[in-house]
DNA sequence: GCCGTTTTCGGCCCGACTGTTTTCAGTCG
C-alpha cells in the first residue's frame, strides 16, 4: 500500500503533475505540519490556512490539475494567490520551492506516523528525530511498534508506561483497521447501542449524530447523544455495553468505546435543557460548525457557540443562552432550522439567513422504482435478479408506489444471436404485459414497464439490436466494463449510447463502488448539458455499495437543471427499501421533489417517456 | 495565508480528555 510519506515525497515513477487531489491535499496538510514545528506561534494562522486549503482539496469536487489548466484554481475556496501560485509551480514543473523548503530538515516517516491516533506532529517528530537510525531501516509504524514493545519509548522524557501502551493499543487498531463503513452498517450498530442505553432509566433523549445524522455515503466513527439530568450514571451505564472491546476514554460529558470490528462509538452527554445545543454541535460537520461559529461572530463578537448553548458577553456578564431543541438554536442566530444532510459548509449558511434553505425531498414523494432485476431468465452474463415478478409487484404494492420498471441486464452478447436476443425480449415483453394485465385496480400499483439494463460497450454501441429495443418501454444504460478509458473517449462512449431514442436513464453514473472501484472520468459539463438538451436523466442508485450518483454530482445536476431518477437496483425484493438511501443521497446533494422523474405521478411519467 | 452584508487591513471556532505534569501540552472532533 502506498504510504503518505511517499505520496508526499518520491511518487516513484509518477510526476507531481499528475497527483490527485487527495495526494495534494496530504501534501499541503504536511506543509501546516512543517510550520507547526516551526515558530508554531508565529505561523499560527498560516497553518491554519493550509489546514483549509488542505480541507477544500479533498472537498473539490473536480481535480485541481483540471481547474489549473482551467485557470480556476483560486476559486476553490480557501486557495488564495500563494497556494495557487506553488500549486502552479507544482503542476508545470513538477515541484514547488516554497513546499520544498518549508518541509527541509522533517523526517519523512513522520507523516506515516501521524496516522496512528493520538500521534500528531510533535510526537511524531519527536519520536523519529530521536530514533533516527532505527526509522531508517524499515517501515514507520512497525519500527514503533517494534520501540515500544522494547520499551524504548516510556524511557522518553515526556512519556510514561501509559502512553507506550497506548501506543501498543493504537497500532494494533490502525492494523485491523477497515475501511469507513457503510452507511446501513454504521446504522445497525448505531441502533444496537441506542437500544442498550434506552435500558437506562436516566437516558432521556437519544439520537444517533455525526454523519450518520447527517446520512453521508459512509460513516467513521458512530456518535451519540444523550439527554438525561445523571450525565455519570448514563456514562457508567454506556461504557459497560455488553460486547466491548475496550474504553477508549471515559469523561464527565463524553466517553469512547472500541466495538468488535474495529468501530468506535462516542457518547456524548448533555442536561436535557441544553439538549439542542449538544445535537447541532455533535452533528457537525466540523466545517458547518466552524462556519457558523465565525458567522456569529460576524454578527456579534460576542457570540460564542458550543455544545453547551450560546455564550453572550455582555459587559463584564456573561450569559449562557441553553437552547432545548435545534430550531430554536438556528433561529437565535436569524435564520431557519439546516436539514443535517446540508451542514457541509456549502453554502447552507448564507441560504438560511435569506430563509431560502430547499425543501428537500422525502422518502414519501417517491412513486416508484426504475430499476429492478427480476428472475425472469433473461439469459444475461450479469447477475440475475431472486425474485419473481409477482413478489415484486406485491412490494411495489405494500410500498405505495403507482409504477416500477423491470429492468434486468441485456441477454448476453457472445452467448446469442441478434435472433436470439430479440426472440428473448419478445418473451419478457408478453410476460410484462401478463403482469400489467393482473394489476389489481384495489392496490396503489397501475403500471409495470418493460425496461432494460442495458451495458454500454467500450466504443459506445448498444448490445441489443433495434428490433429487441423495440419490444421496450425505455431503456438504462450503464457502464459494467472498461473502467479506465481516457476521459473523452469514456464521454464521447457515454453520449453516444444516450443518443439512442429508446435510452432514457444513465444507470450508476459514475460506476464507483464504496471502498471498492474509483469513478469513471468524464466531463460532467458536457453529459450535464446533453442530458438537459436531451430529456435524458441520471439515476440516482439506492445500493449502498454503489449510492451513484454521489451527493456532490447531484448537486452539480440539479443546479444544471438536470433531472435525477431513484432506482434500487434491486435484485430480491428485501433491495426495494434500500430506497431510502437514494433519496439521503438526493437530499445532500440539494435536490426538491421537482428534481426528480419518479417523484411524479403515473400520468406525468407517461408524458415524460415521450 | 485567506478573506470581506461594518473591513483590501486586521481579524482568524470552541471545548473535552489523557498523560505527565504540578499548571499544561498534545491531540482530537
Amino acid at each position: 500500500m502506498r504510504t503518505i510519506a511517499e505520496s508526499i515525497y518520491n511518487r516513484g515513477m509518477r510526476v507531481n503533475t499528475l497527483m490527485n487531489n487527495t495526494e495534494i491535499a496530504e501534501l499541503l496538510r504536511a506543509v501546516a505540519a512543517a510550520y507547526e514545528l516551526h515558530n508554531a506561534d508565529k505561523n499560527k494562522f498560516k497553518i491554519i490556512a493550509y489546514e483549509r486549503a488542505a480541507d477544500a482539496v479533498e472537498h473539490a469536487s473536480s481535480e485541481l490539475k483540471d481547474l489549473w489548466d482551467e485557470g480556476k484554481l483560486e476559486d476553490v475556496p480557501g486557495i488564495g494567490k500563494s497556494i495557487a501560485a506553488h500549486l502552479a509551480e507544482l503542476f508545470s514543473t513538477g515541484k514547488s520551492k516554497h513546499f520544498e523548503q518549508v518541509m527541509q530538515g522533517l523526517p519523512k516517516q513522520m507523516f506515516d506516523l501521524m496516522i496512528v491516533p493520538g500521534i500528531g506532529v510533535k510526537t511524531a517528530y519527536k519520536l523519529v528525530n530521536k530514533f533516527k537510525s532505527t526509522f531508517k531501516k524499515g517501515e514507520a509504524i512497525k519500527v514503533l511498534e517494534y520501540l515500544a514493545k522494547k520499551g524504548e519509548i516510556s524511557k522518553l522524557e515526556g512519556f510514561g508506561e501509559e502512553s507506550e501502551l497506548d501506543i501498543l493499543r493504537s497500532i494494533k487498531e490502525v492494523k485491523g483497521r477497515t475501511v469507513r463503513h457503510l452507511l446501513p452498517y454504521a446504522n445497525e450498530i448505531a441502533d444496537r447501542v441506542i437500544e442498550w442505553m434506552k435500558k437506562n432509566k436516566n437516558v432521556i433523549n437519544i439520537d444517533p449524530l455525526g454523519s450518520l445524522r447527517r446520512k453521508a455515503s459512509t460513516v467513521g466513527d458512530v456518535d451519540i447523544s444523550v439527554g438525561t439530568a445523571k450525565p455519570k450514571d448514563v456514562i457508567d451505564h454506556f461504557v459497560n455495553f455488553p460486547t466491548k472491546q475496550r474504553i477508549l476514554e471515559k469523561g464527565n460529558h463524553t466517553a469512547s468505546l472500541i466495538l468488535p470490528g474495529n468501530i468506535q462509538v462516542d457518547l456524548m452527554v448533555q442536561n436535557t435543557e441544553s439538549y439542542g445545543s449538544l445535537l447541532q454541535h455533535f452533528t457537525g460537520s466540523k466545517h458547518h460548525n466552524i462556519a457558523l461559529r465565525e458567522y456569529a461572530r460576524s454578527l456579534n463578537p460576542s457570540l460564542s457557540l458550543s455544545e453547551y448553548g450560546i455564550k453572550v458577553i455582555k459587559g463584564k456578564r456573561q450569559e449562557m443562552k441553553e437552547f432545548s431543541d435545534e430550531k430554536s438554536f438556528y433561529n437565535f442566530l436569524g435564520m431557519e432550522w439546516i436539514p443535517p444532510e446540508l451542514r457541509e459548509d456549502g453554502g447552507e449558511i448564507e441560504a438560511a439567513m435569506l430563509h431560502k434553505v430547499p425543501n428537500l425531498i422525502e422518502i414519501s414523494d417517491v412513486r416508484g422504482d426504475l430499476q429492478i432485476h427480476s428472475d425472469f431468465d433473461i439469459e444475461t452474463s450479469h447477475d440475475l435478479g431472486l425474485s419473481s415478478m409477482n413478489d415484486i409487484v406485491d412490494k411495489a404494492n405494500q410500498l405505495g408506489y403507482q409504477y416500477i420498471a423491470f429492468t434486468e441486464h441485456n441477454p448476453s452478447h457472445s452467448r446469442h444471436s441478434e435472433n436470439q436476443i430479440i426472440d428473448i425480449l419478445k418473451r419478457k415483453r408478453e410476460t410484462v404485459d401478463k403482469v400489467n394485465r393482473s394489476l389489481s385496480s384495489r392496490k396503489s400499483l397501475r403500471k409495470v414497464y418493460n425496461s432494460l439494463e442495458i451495458d454500454i460497450l467500450p466504443d459506445g454501441n448498444l448490445p441489443v439490436p433495434d428490433k429487441g429495443l423495440e419490444t421496450l418501454d425505455f431503456a438504462l444504460v450503464s457502464i459494467h466494463t472498461s473502467f479506465r478509458l481516457d476521459k473523452k473517449i469514456m464521454t464521447t462512449r457515454v453520449l453516444s449510447a444516450l443518443a439512442n431514442p429508446k435510452v432514457k436513464i444513465f444507470a450508476h453514473p459514475t460506476a464507483r463502488k464504496i471502498n471498492g472501484r474509483e469513478s469513471i472520468e468524464l466531463d460532467w459539463v458536457k453529459i450535464f448539458d446533453y442530458c438537459k438538451n436531451n430529456n435524458k436523466w441520471l439515476e440516482v442508485n439506492a445500493d449502498p455499495m454503489r449510492l451513484d450518483l454521489p451527493d456532490f454530482l447531484v448537486r452539480e445536476a440539479v443546479k444544471n437543471k438536470v433531472k435525477i431518477t431513484f432506482g434500487t437496483d434491486a435484485h430480491h425484493i428485501d433491495h426495494m427499501t434500500n430506497m431510502r438511501y437514494a433519496v439521503f443521497v438526493a437530499r445532500r446533494g440539494w435536490a426538491e421533489k421537482k428534481d426528480s422523474i419518479n417523484t411524479r405521478g403515473l400520468s406525468d411519467f407517461e408524458k415524460l417517456l415521450k
